[in-house]
RNA sequence: GGGCGGUUAGCUCAGUGGUAGAGCAUCGGCCUUACAAGCCGGGGGUCGCAGGUUCGAAACCUGCACCGCCCACCA
């Protein structure tokens, strides 16, 4: 049994973040809270955390990320889900294979010369050292995670998952090796897929270069954007329907600096307003050319290395780069009057993604898979609503993705990743595919089996997370528990690398969705809106800013933020206004704590009988607002579910609550002891309400007030308590207008003291005989309970006169008469009062009121109104009407007695 | 070239048919024994523009403008 830290205990001046979050976060692990077990019963929910790289540094798109995720898995946990949030580590091909030879760098070695064997052991064992960096960054936000699950993509266990997945695909004839063009980054020296190249728009030129005829006869003039690939061109295409032209196909052209000649092509895809109607064609170093050729039968000619110099078909270029081929190119043709002229123009060239090196479209050998079936199925799934995404509209990007999808290149000519599993023989040349390594080759029986050098893409494995790293293939435990997961909490940005993948994977191994619902976190930007990037220098980092605010400041403002479909952007006033709240809950709990002296542990529950109006009201906004945050949560809405419990904490219960209970608990033992469980009761519900989002405050509050709770009083941590459910204490609609009217009228009083300028001064009995009150001004108020609020009003009042200002303030007309008699017996306002300011705010606002009421009067009369709109809205009208009616007369009531005392 | 999102208070954003909301900032007044990281009060918006639908539009439709993003092989 555990002694509770807090028990008769005042709590704190101020609350310590840094030590509770130490402190809490070590305790749950230590206790176990978070891990998952596959043979508990009861409804499941699982989540698996998006891998961040193990180069990573927590950013605050991890921080929101992984914040939100902790969100709903603590309050699926205390609404008790047996729940599984599975942790790990994505081992990022060419990210980390480039911070690690970057590294080497500053000691002058490379991997080359290093050799694979001892790179890849140098970055596993660079693994070892900062690998689990990013993950102790994610603990310190909280993260509730089963940390004893944590996996790595090149675990033993996934990588072996890889390599069945890629057999069977081979085998299914869905992964082919082919030598196509694809895009080649010359500085990784690998191939990339598609989605690893970033358009860029550059400044360029458009170079016109002629062509002579091979007989002669003149020549066709050709632009382009790449001088240097003219040496590459197998043809020229012009379009068919282009008069220009039309004679001079299937002419021959001496394409120069070189001996080769080449042939005009017709070809519809050429546009002939664009440069001069004319394209050299380059099949073995541009997309477009490689179809065109394709279709032409042209040969393909590459004239690259594998780090984009010149190679041997470039003739007396060879060696050059591609710029200083260029630029020699350029001056050759210059010097041979075959350049026309130089225009410039704005164009996009590829990058690579990881290192901004401009890639190169090669010929190249490469491994494929064949998309067209798994992304139909995996788009279909999408559309039966099997997966849905939040907010939905990201489904549109997801289906046009996957509607015009391509085979995918998943070969990377890199030493760090899941090595193929594609076995060749030394001797005849033989291919095989396999689990294991065969031992000799089945054809020839040739010993010497060669492994094939490349890697896959690093997004291959993350493709097979949701089931990899719960034991597929096996048929685990927690493969049938847990699979599929409930949620993936993701960004935009890797909709396509990773999510569509994952879908694709899923339901080609599993057969099943690897989730239910997908929901897109909006992206992190800074002050100014723009992206955070390192090379800005704009980027907040995250530990910062838990240092400053705290844990729990941090992820409730990124809860806050996370509106819907919205990118979220950054200020420090948000954290700091996060942190406000956590010190607004830390002091009303010290209020209830400095109350709780000598009550009994656990405190007694009062008799519904005994609760006034104030407490049944907070204990039904109470009951309100905790449907209200299990609803939003349900739906994703953090921001709206983190408002909830904001307004709720701070402008119900401190500002009302709280405030009203002070009178009854100075006063007699019972009403003391009522009000003290009322709130305890509140206090209580609204830390678990909390902590999803701010778990460590909440935790540290809830062990000073869990002797004095009933249930779950005496043991356990509140990371595993129950989650609120709707709870019913039985209240009626009128407590709440009564309140509302309560609630204003001291509203009214305050409002009219400040325009008087009354300052603070000696308390004043009020006016107002309770019996007077209770009988007329507020009908459904108990004297008592009159009392008490008015007490409440005086308190923070503190008025000079109230005599003469209360009664005018709050009084209903009906009461007017009396007033005004009392008001004759001789009470008057000081001379030096300035009324004036007072009356004419009245008569302002009196105007406003008026014209509002016109308005619903006109749609009232209105015969559209009465014949189209619903009951409800009729009813609604016609409530606001008598509201705005009373409103009208109460004021005109205080403008009358205004006007009397001056 | 296609597509998506946005445009509401000084700032950051909620608000999917009934004449505008929050937080922060700002201004005025308060050290009132939970909290000055606080309390009370105030000011501030023809909801990007123009049409349309509707009894009624910030919201729905059409067009336009501007901002941002994604996809795409115009040399």
């Amino acid at each position: 049994m555990d002694q509770p830290a807090g028990a008769g205990r005042e709590l704190p001046k101020t609350f310590d973040s840094k030590a509770a979050e130490e402190r809490w976060f070590q305790l749950w692990i230590d206790r176990g809270y978070f891990k998952a077990d596959p043979n508990r019963e009861g409804p499941v929910f699982s989540v698996v955390i998006p891998p961040p790289n193990v180069t990573g540094q927590l950013h605050l798109g991890h921080a929101l990320n992984v914040s939100l995720q902790d969100i709903i898995v603590r309050t699926r946990r205390m609404q008790g889900f047996n729940t599984l949030w599975l942790p790990g580590t994505d081992h990022a091909g060419i990210a980390t294979q480039n911070a690690v030879e970057k590294m080497l760098a500053k000691d002058g070695k490379d991997r080359h010369q290093m050799g694979r064997e001892p790179f890849v052991d140098r970055v596993w064992q660079w693994r070892e050292e900062y690998g689990g960096r990013i993950l102790h960054q994610l603990r310190r936000l909280g993260a509730s995670c089963d940390w004893s699950r944590e996996r790595f993509t090149l675990d033993p266990g996934l990588s072996r998952a890889v390599t069945k997945v890629f057999v069977d695909l081979y085998n299914k004839k869905l992964i082919y090796r082919a030598k196509r063009l694809i895009n080649w980054c010359p500085r990784c020296e690998t191939a990339l897929s598609d989605l690893e190249v970033d358009h860029k728009d550059q400044k360029g030129s458009l170079w016109y270069i002629r062509y002579p005829f091979a007989d002669g006869s003149g020549s066709i003039t050709v632009a382009t954007t790449r001088p240097e690939t003219m040496l590459g061109d197998t043809a020229v295409a012009v379009n068919p329907d282009d008069a220009r032209y039309k004679s001079m196909v299937g002419k021959t052209l001496k394409l120069p600096l070189t001996n080769r000649e080449i042939k005009i092509v017709a070809d519809a895809a050429v546009d002939s307003s664009f440069g001069t109607g004319a394209v050299k064609i380059t099949p073995g170093h541009d997309f477009n050319d490689f179809e065109l050729g394709r279709r032409h039968g042209l040969e393909q000619i590459s004239i690259l290395d594998n780090q984009a110099r010149m190679n041997a078909n470039s003739g007396m270029y060879q060696g050059l780069t591609r710029e200083q081929a260029r630029k020699k190119i350029v001056a050759d043709l210059e010097s041979q009057e075959l350049l026309e002229k130089i225009e410039p123009h704005a164009h996009a060239v590829g990058v690579c993604s990881r290192c901004d090196t401009i890639v190169e479209p090669m010929l190249s050998e490469q491994w494929f898979m064949a998309m067209k079936e798994m992304a139909k199925r995996a788009a279909d799934a999408v559309r039966e609503g099997k997966t849905t995404f939040h907010p939905k509209f990201w489904e549109n990007t997801y289906f046009n993705w996957m509607d015009n999808i391509h085979d995918w290149c998943v070969s990377r000519q890199l030493w760090w990743g899941h090595r193929i599993p594609a076995y060749r023989c030394a001797r005849c040349d033989e291919l095989v595919v396999a689990i294991e390594r065969p031992s000799q080759c089945a054809k020839c029986g040739g010993s010497d089996i060669i492994q094939d050098d490349d890697v896959l893409d690093t997004w291959f494995s993350s493709g097979l997370w949701p089931f990899s790293t719960m034991g597929w293939p096996d048929n685990t435990a927690e493969l049938q528990k847990y699979y599929p997961t409930s949620l993936l909490l993701t960004g935009f940005d890797i909709i396509f690398f990773w999510v569509a993948r994952m879908m694709m994977f899923g339901l080609e191994f599993t057969g099943k969705v690897p989730f239910k619902d997908v929901y897109i976190t909006p992206l992190v930007r800074d002050q100014y809106g723009k992206k955070m990037t390192k090379s800005k220098g704009n980027v907040v980092d995250p530990l910062d800013l838990m240092e400053q605010y705290g844990a729990d400041a941090v992820r409730f403002t990124l809860a806050q933020l996370a509106a819907q479909g919205r990118d979220v952007i950054l200020s420090h006033d948000r954290f700091a206004a996060s942190r406000a709240f956590a010190n607004k809950i830390w002091n009303a709990a010290r209020f209830v704590m400095m109350n709780l002296e000598g009550a009994s542990q656990p405190l007694a529950l009062p008799s519904r009988g005994e609760l006034t109006l104030a407490d049944r009201w907070i204990l039904n906004r109470l009951a309100c607002t905790i449907a209200d945050v299990a609803a939003e949560i349900d739906q994703y809405h953090f921001n709206t579910a983190a408002m909830a419990v904001y307004h709720f904490a701070w402008h119900e219960f401190c500002d009302w609550y709280v405030e009203l209970s002070k009178e009854p608990l100075r006063s007699s033992n019972s009403s003391a002891a009522r009000t003290r469980w009322v709130l305890v009761e509140c206090l209580d519900k609204l830390l678990r309400l909390l902590h999803p989002f701010m778990p460590f405050l909440t935790e540290e509050i809830w062990q000073f007030l869990r002797p004095y709770l009933s249930e779950e009083g005496l043991s356990g941590h509140l990371a595993v308590a129950s989650f609120p459910t709707d709870l019913e204490y039985g209240l009626s609609p009128e407590d709440n207008l009564a309140m509302i009217h309560c609630v204003e009228t001291t509203e009214t009083i305050n409002s009219l003291r400040s325009l008087l300028g009354l300052g603070p001064g000696q308390r004043t009995t009020a006016v107002l005989k309770p019996k007077v009150a209770g009988a007329n001004l507020l009908e459904t108020v108990s004297n008592t309970e009159f009392a008490e609020w008015r007490s409440y009003s005086t308190t923070r009042a503190t008025l000079d006169n109230f005599e003469l200002l209360e009664p005018t303030a709050v009084m209903p007309p009906r009461l007017l008469p009396w007033v005004l008699k009392w008001g004759e017996l001789g009470v008057k306002a000081p001379d030096s009062f300035d009324f004036s300011k007072a009356i004419s705010a009245i008569e302002k606002r009196m105007n406003e009121t008026a014209a509002i009421l016109t308005a619903h009067r006109k749609r009232e009369s209105d015969p559209g109104f009465q014949q189209k709109a619903d009951e409800e809205t009729k009813q609604a009208t016609r409530d606001k009407m008598v509201q705005l009616e009373a409103d009208i007369s109460r004021m005109n009531a205080q403008l009358l007695v205004l006007k009397r005392a001056t």
